[in-house]
RNA sequence: GGUUCGGUAGCUCAGCUGGAUAGAGCAUCAGCCUUCUAAGCUGAGGGUCAUUGGUUCGAAUCCAAUCCGAAUCACCA
């Protein structure tokens, strides 16, 4: 049990035997103690005023008075100012935590709680290279799940790959008429880039045949669809899905180049699923859900054959489920698939990370779920997270205005090769420990910098200025591990022993950081919020630096005092550490 | 037009289940490396919390309206 649990049961216990005859659902707040004040935890007495007829003093006096009595091992003292109750923690309670938990690497993960939850992320189109966009959304998926593990769940990690479909097609048409039988293997590129270039190559073409239709008097949306390379894509499209020989073998060429380039980079950043759908296995699903609809009456049938969902009373519109020809749509494969996920793995919760352009999507999916009463329907949750945006808007896969994965990470890693270089710490290290380090760093900074920020809010990136490698950022978390271990491994023949001096201010400062770990944890689970961590880690951190820049740890006033503060560095490191792994993000024994 | 989300320091963001004098980082300025890693620490300046009204002991936080920005409202996925 965290501490501010803690104090809620005692204090509410005291109001219970000092006033019997109040209401037993009483509520009220505890907060920090702002640093102005003298204590560690406050309650906000104003809440119990007008429930106890007493004033705000009386109460924190009655209140005050009690918990000193009955819990002196908890509290040591209290003041009262205007209507708050400040309450001292004593120095025995901070430093038994600090002694019981120092060593401990699962301090503040729950215990299994027997549920299963599946986070869908990444979901990457088979025509383009990955981007700055899928580099936010891997992280948070990635995050999420960690942090949902530590918190208690099964999670499973699974992606759906949009493999098929018209915009596939579009790259592999511009492959057939303007490659000329080139591969990356040909021309040295990785297979991602290379069929993404194809898809560029694609709408530069149907662009210009657009131009060129209506300088001859065709209206824009007729020259569209007339434009020749659309139409040859339209007819790959139908040859795709009849199953033609040589448009499958180039669909599975092509993909195949894909996905060797994503391999390489999803290992670069760190992304693994433990399930990947893809769409050419999932399209058709969901149409024998259409039936049961039509059936229970959720669904109607309008004359030309195609089916559709009314659902205008809850605010939305009329949705399609069923085209007229029998093909489903996007909508109904992802009913197909929710029901695929959940009959095969048995899950409690699904959670898809998405972004925020779904929300419309989203939030129909559960509708007509909930319409169609499956069991599941209220277990789907929409992780829904910000675009990242460029300083001129938003990127564009098509127009090439795109921030690219793979340079990103190579540049992260170069720059913190560059400040490595700097600053001249490591120059022992052999050349794979060198490129392990800055990949550490690199990514850390780029991982911190995506999920700091909380994740619905949209943020803008600029190219322009690099990700930062000082303040509130990866590294510099990282840096705080990394100084701390320098220090345990000059104590390698350490045995932690209780503390019998008192607590100065900056080390209670850092336990009473420490302890709020496991409190930190589950409100990221419980917000499915990676930032509450980040934020978390960073202030850590901060208080554990200026500890340490006041107070020597190897040569302390005292051997008490050294015992104490190398429990207090081991602590800080474990939590680093961990909190940082659920982060997705390493930490360096030397940087 | 409907729906949803956002607007806090020059910039990027915390704080939002109502609580004490609104906090960080970057940038600017001033200090700190004969002692455990200066990717660090200490301090200064910087605010009409978009606007207006309401709710109450108390509002950045809740409610309403307005203004600004974004997303979405496809027989695309």
């Amino acid at each position: 049990m965290n501490i501010v649990q803690l104090i809620r049961e005692v204090v509410a216990d005291s109001i219970k035997k000092l006033y019997p005859e109040s209401d037993s659902s009483l509520d009220f707040q505890i907060n920090e103690t702002k640093p102005e004040f003298e204590g560690d935890y406050t309650i906000v007495l104003f809440s119990l005023v007008k429930a106890l007829k007493k004033s705000p003093e009386m109460i924190g006096q009655e209140i005050g008075d009690s918990l000193i009595q009955k819990n002196p091992e908890l509290f040591e003292s209290f003041n009262i100012i205007k209507g708050f109750l400040n309450l001292t923690i004593t120095d025995a309670y901070w430093k038994s935590l600090l002694f019981k938990n120092h060593n401990d690497i699962c301090f503040g993960k729950q215990a299994m709680n027997g549920k299963k939850v599946m986070v869908e992320y990444s979901s990457p189109n088979t025509n383009k290279p990955l981007h700055l966009g899928h580099l936010r959304n891997n992280f948070l998926g990635w995050s999420v799940a960690e942090i949902l593990k530590a918190s208690g769940y099964e999670v499973l990690k699974s992606c759906i790959v949009n493999d098929r479909g018209i915009h596939i097609c579009k790259s592999m048409i511009a492959w057939q008429l303007y490659a000329d039988g080139a591969t990356p293997e040909s021309t040295h590129k990785k297979g991602d880039h290379f069929v993404g270039d194809y898809y560029v190559k694609f709408n530069d073409v149907y662009k210009a045949q657009i131009a060129e239709l209506m300088a001859s008097g065709i209206s824009e949306a007729d020259a569209e669809k007339q434009a020749p390379i659309m139409q040859k894509t339209q007819q790959m499209l139908q040859d795709w899905e009849a199953g033609v020989p040589e448009v499958m073998q180039l669909w599975q060429k092509m993909n195949g180049w894909v996905y060797e380039g994503f391999d390489v980079t999803y290992k670069s950043i760190g992304s693994d699923f433990d399930k990947t759908y893809y769409e050419s296995n999932t399209y058709l699903l969901g149409k024998d859900i259409v039936q049961e609809g039509l059936d229970k009456n959720v669904f109607y049938k309008k004359d030309d054959g195609s089916v559709w969902i009314d659902l205008t009373a809850d605010g939305l519109d009329e949705k399609l489920v069923l085209r007229k020809d029998g093909t489903s749509v996007y909508i109904t494969q992802d009913i197909g698939l929710a029901k695929q996920k959940y009959d095969e793995y048995k899950i409690d919760q699904s959670i898809y990370v998405i972004g925020d352009e779904q929300n419309y999507h989203m939030k129909v999916l559960k509708l007509i779920a909930q319409k169609l009463g499956l069991p599941y329907a209220d277990d789907i949750y929409h992780l829904s997270y910000g675009m990242v945006e460029l300083p001129t808007g938003k990127m564009k896969s098509r127009e090439g205005t795109v921030v690219d994965a793979d340079d990103l990470v190579a540049e992260m890693k170069a720059t913190a090769q560059q400040h490595t270089e700097t600053l001249g710490k490591v120059k022992d290290f052999e050349p794979n420990e060198l490129i392990e380090l800055y990949e550490t760093i690199g990514l850390g900074a780029m991982k911190f910098y995506l999920l700091r920020v909380d994740p619905k809010k949209k943020m803008i990136f600029n190219p322009e200025e690099s990700i930062d490698f000082h303040g509130f950022t990866g590294p510099f978390i990282q840096y705080t591990f990394a100084r701390i271990n320098s220090i345990l491994r000059k104590e390698s023949n350490f045995v932690a022993a209780p503390s019998n001096e008192t607590l100065l201010k900056l080390e209670k400062e850092v336990i009473y950081n420490l302890e709020q770990f496991g409190a930190i944890i589950m409100e990221a689970a419980k917000t499915l919020n990676p930032s509450v961590l980040a934020n978390y880690l960073f202030y850590l951190s901060k208080s554990f630096n200026s500890f340490y820049t006041e107070h020597s740890i190897g040569n302390a006033e005292s051997e008490d005092k050294k015992n104490l503060r190398i429990q207090l560095s081991m602590m800080t490191a474990n939590v680093l550490k961990n909190g940082m792994q659920l982060l997705g993000i390493n930490v360096p024994n030397r940087m």
